[in-house]
RNA sequence: AGGGCAGUAGCUCCAACGGCUAGAGCGGCGGUCUCCAAAACCGCAAGUUGGGGGUUCGAAUCCCUCCUGCCCUG
């Protein structure tokens, strides 16, 4: 059994700052970058998502940022998986890797695991989800009472993505939802501090407002033109992303800019809202001001030694 | 100035003939989340129905008046 490898986790809702505060420890350690958000993974959306610039990228190695074709999607799993691996490379060659990020389940999915699911082929879950639409996520629901009581039971009759989850992975493994979950995920590889950088609403969202002119100044726009020319498909996993469906309902739909933008801050606000819902239920965090570098820095060392 | 139309939750709007506790979507607030997660889902709060008066057992709804906005005519 090897020893668990020490990793530095930045968290935080989006806009908080978690980019500049790991810039921050990147001079205190040979550190990696290792991202750990669900939308700074897509090559065609750099400034949409708020990747880090290129001089950023500059400073220390960067992984699992940009990697993806905009009409493919990666799961939690295969993200915990992509991610498991990057660290165990870069922890071997003597760096130090640091997770940045605000997709609370892709942390949780590599720093706590989750049950162990074979992937399921992709004809069987469209099939559910066609289904679903034929026949409404109430029958579905009626219908995993069946074969999986327990998963039912605590879902909504109206939580259509994960009754189709439920139905699919029974469908593919010949086992109930609930079974897997109840096997214990293995022990975590890892040693991890999680640093939540904390900002209430109120001050996130003028930053969040003055964020989304920055990025139409830095070429938002012509970023998703050019993301266009690659990938078409609003519906594409790519263009789910905040930013990018308002932009492209700009560009193609005639949404006049000021609305879009409106529309653009509004959806942003939501989710970061979201986000603060996720983290105030997590367990294990330290809960800090995102300017206050000097205890981020000292926490990180101290983590580290 | 005259005529017409409108005013209902923060926003956009629905409420046959006057008749259950004035509803919905969005937003807001709170929550859930073990593989679409910047996703999906759930709960809650919120209205002196522009103001005032009148008719009526009962008015968002009918009548009068005032206010505000839009349109038409001059």
């Amino acid at each position: 059994m090897k020893p668990p490898i020490a990793v530095v986790c930045l968290m935080g809702p989006t806009g908080a700052g978690k980019t500049a505060a790991s810039l921050a420890l990147a001079g205190d350690f040979p550190a990696t970058m290792i991202n750990a958000d669900s939308r700074q993974i897509y090559r065609d959306f750099s400034i949409l998502t708020a990747r880090p610039t290129p001089e950023e990228e500059a400073v220390c190695p960067h992984r699992l940022f940009g990697f993806l074709p905009t009409e493919e999607k990666l799961g939690a799993g295969e993200y915990a998986r992509l991610a498991g691996a990057a660290i165990a490379e870069e922890h071997a060659q003597g760096r130090v890797p640091l997770l940045v990020g605000g997709t609370g389940l892709y942390f949780r999915a590599l720093l706590d695991g989750m049950a162990d699911i074979p992937p399921v082929p992709e004809h069987v879950a469209a099939a559910w989800r066609t289904r679903c639409d034929a026949e409404g996520p109430a029958a579905l629901h009626t219908r995993l009472t069946e074969v999986d009581p327990a998963t039912a039971a605590r879902l909504h009759p109206n939580d259509r993505q994960r009754i189709c989850r439920a139905l699919e992975v029974h469908e593919a493994t010949g086992k109930p939802l609930s079974w897997w979950h109840e096997r214990p995920p293995a022990k975590s590889p890892f040693r991890a501090l999680r640093l939540f950088l904390e900002l209430p609403l109120t001050e996130l969202e003028p930053r969040l407002a003055r964020r989304i002119d920055l990025m139409i100044e830095a070429g938002a726009l012509d970023e998703a033109r050019a993301a266009l020319t690659r990938c078409a498909d609003p519906t594409a996993p790519g263009w789910s992303g905040i930013g990018c469906r308002e932009v492209y309902a700009h560009l193609m739909e005639d949404l006049p800019l000021e609305a879009c933008k409106a529309l653009w801050l509004r959806n942003t606000r939501a989710y970061a809202k979201r986000q603060l819902t996720w983290f105030r239920a997590e367990k294990n965090l330290v809960r800090l001001a995102p300017d206050d570098i000097p205890q981020i820095r000292a926490l990180a060392r101290a983590h580290f030694a």
